[in-house]
DNA sequence: CGCAGCCTTGACAAATGTCAACAAACGTGG
DNA sequence: CCACGTTTGTTGACATTTGTCAAGGCTGCG
């Protein structure tokens, strides 16, 4: 396995404290995988065999029950995705699927574990993540509960905004039926919520959104810290 | 501070395996307060000054934006909250307040993230515990995504009976308001669906709860371990 | 060119929230 | 122990939101 490979991963907070003998422990068995567009590469119930680790493109993070599916969150590099499983040694609770070419490193479960039985510095680091990834998931909750569709997709749209440097006017990054599912309506409601909006400064052509009237969105949008700042 | 107050989390999953000594110095500026009914013990937006460990009684966490609330857990003895900010030195996301007269145990969080930067043992556990933490939000989030509000309330009385050990009938335990709030609905939604669970076998009165026809509400609810099981 | 998938739109249905009224349960102070 | 007021739960009527179904346009690709 050419160190090359992981030498993109050996700088993520994630592993930036741990030594290298470590760090070599748990990359020994591991290995990086070229995988095409929708390519399941996880399903939900499955036992957590690898730690993944989005390198490029972009992984969708989806749940079913009962013959209906919902997008959960999307892993842009570089990022982890199902720590959680891995570390509790328990079945994935989301499936995961490649939305377009994507390079994936798997790290084995039993290795990280172990690593994270004698490494103390990997262990703080993994307890970062995943208080991360659990206020992650809170702000989604609070989100879900506390908004209408419609100020869901405003306050998105401001999120986006800022990811975009803070253009007027940027591209959407998600296909329109999976923002629908992401942000828990459907893709018709979607299409009604972007027109709802346009009387509080948004024009929409396509993928192309932009922000006619910043303060009145904002106005409507009402975004708060504790759940939309990605940070805190 | 006596010794004793603090024998009762000891013995937590989170604390068992460290040191005494690390363990002293973990509760030596911590306390143990009974708070009344309905205090407000943190407010979200708060530095998170405090890991929180509930002894006796129960606290509900919940959020709010724009006017709304909703409750997002429940935490009954024994456990902590809030831990990820703690870790994170970062501001609560939710508020909390008691539900019932109750014993609360304040571990000051500069404390815990010494404590944790010098025990290995302490790090690990708290790995443990906020992976836990992280897969129950995740499940929440599946829940209110993938089901409409009969199925969650369908679903969340299975669960209720499992932990009331298995009878056919048993007492709510929690208010129904807040049940309503905690299943993301109004009450006059809660109160119309446990009359539109009649026909699928469930029978109420007051806050009694009783299971005419298991395997008909079984076929209703159709549960998933990687929704409804609290271990996995 | 023609097919397939995505997006949009309209008409309609179902789910959920809102408001108002009232009954029941509860706690408090007399 | 009762009377009172407050809170909670329920119900009905209605509004709003959201989902469903069907159709058609657009785009990208073989």
């Amino acid at each position: 396995m050419p160190d090359s490979a992981f030498g993109e991963i050996r700088d993520l907070p994630l592993f930036a404290a741990m030594t290298d003998a470590n760090f070599a422990a748990l990359v020994r068995g591991a290995y990086v995988q070229t995988f095409p567009a929708q390519i399941e590469l996880i399903a939900e119930g499955d036992p957590s065999d690898f730690l993944h680790i989005v390198l490029s493109g972009s992984v969708d993070l989806f749940a079913s029950w009962n013959g209906r599916e919902t997008s959960l969150a999307t892993v842009r590099p570089i990022s982890t995705f199902i720590l959680a499983a891995t570390v509790r040694d328990a079945p994935y609770l989301m499936s995961a699927r490649t939305l377009e070419k994507s390079r994936i490193a798997l790290i084995p479960s039993q290795d990280v574990r172990a690593v994270f039985d004698i490494d103390a510095n990997f262990a703080r680091a993994v307890v970062t993540e995943l208080a991360q990834c659990y206020r992650s998931v809170v702000k989604a909750q609070k989100d879900l509960k506390l908004r209408t569709s419609l100020e869901r997709l405003a306050n998105y749209l401001l999120r986006q905004q800022r990811r975009a440097g803070g253009a007027v006017s940027f591209e959407l990054e998600h296909e329109k039926r999976r923002l629908a599912s992401v942000l828990g309506m459907t893709p018709e409601n979607l299409s009604r919520a972007f027109k709802g909006l346009q009387p509080y400064g948004l024009a929409v052509d396509g993928a192309r959104v932009t922000i006619t009237d910043q303060a009145e969105l904002l106005r409507f949008a009402r975004p708060s810290p504790l759940i939309d700042d990605a940070a805190t």
